[in-house]
DNA sequence: GTCTTATAGTTGCTATAGCAACCAATATTT
DNA sequence: AAATATTGGTTGCTATAGCAACTATAAGAC
């Protein structure tokens, strides 16, 4: 019998997770950009001034995670905060001008990094692959909403 | 124009993981197991004895990562580990009759949740997203090796 | 206008994840 | 057999990930 492993679909989509996270990091380190800080570097690029809810709330994570993440980015350099006019608790967060710069070296090779991963993958394909992964986050959000 | 994020399949696929563990998290957080100590014990109840190597390759994860959940489950008295009777460097991981007994509980668990995650995914659907993860890996692994 | 509640952010905790550097033991060369 | 290379495991490092508990501020209830 085979290993157990790849008979579970989520243990697939965790191990296939893994393996592009650390392909994009090679691909990111040398920028000293890490994964994650990448992406809210994205969220930045499309849409500058957000506050750390905002993009705590568009990468769907826990807010400790944004602040120790927009710590690290600022200690790089990459990015400024300052706090809101309109809410003394709350921060904007906005891109610095290596910030801004760097984008245009990670925008191509994020698309590179899309082709390379979706290659041979017809858009059919990815589509259906995309549905399902909603339908399985709904599926398993609609259980943490339930009562047991 | 929509958030960029949801454009990546890869990033779909990395929030669609964090869901799921964080989900299973929960499950087996009353049990005293962590998601990829879960993975371990998967593996253990279906040969027992393995290396910390074997079991670093089964689940394709640096074998740093392992000696460290080894040893959590080991004060968690889940595990015990003997040297090798072949190599001296190489430790043997046993389950201990505690580690034996919490399978019965976690495997149905285990079963329940795959059912969860995939419930209203038709099984042709779940043959097609394993094959497309499949070959993301192979993308991204045959560009690991190739020469830049 | 005070009291309560909710919200934005931070700090501390545990659990991954993987790289680099290391030790000790085994295998391979020569 | 001695020198070298490889392998199994550990430790230290940085970067997530999310919960709990906390502070400070804002919003709502009365």
């Amino acid at each position: 019998m085979k290993v157990v492993i790849n008979d579970f679909l989520s243990i697939m989509i965790h191990q296939t997770d893994l393996t592009l996270t650390s392909y994009i990091k090679a691909k990111l380190a040398p920028l000293n950009i890490a994964p994650e800080q990448n992406l809210i570097l994205l969220l930045l690029w499309e849409k500058d001034g957000l506050t750390q809810i905002e993009i705590a709330k568009k990468l769907e994570k826990d807010k400790t995670n944004i602040t120790r993440m927009i710590c690290n980015l600022e200690k790089k350099g990459f990015i400024t905060r300052h706090i809101s006019e309109n809410d003394n608790r709350s921060f904007n967060v906005f891109l610095t001008e290596k910030g801004k710069k760097i984008g245009e070296i990670i925008k191509p090779l994020a698309e590179e990094f899309n082709r390379t991963v979706c290659a041979g993958i017809s858009k059919e394909e990815q589509q259906i692959v995309k549905q399902v992964l909603l339908k399985m986050r709904q599926n398993v959000e609609k259980k943490c909403i339930e009562p047991k």
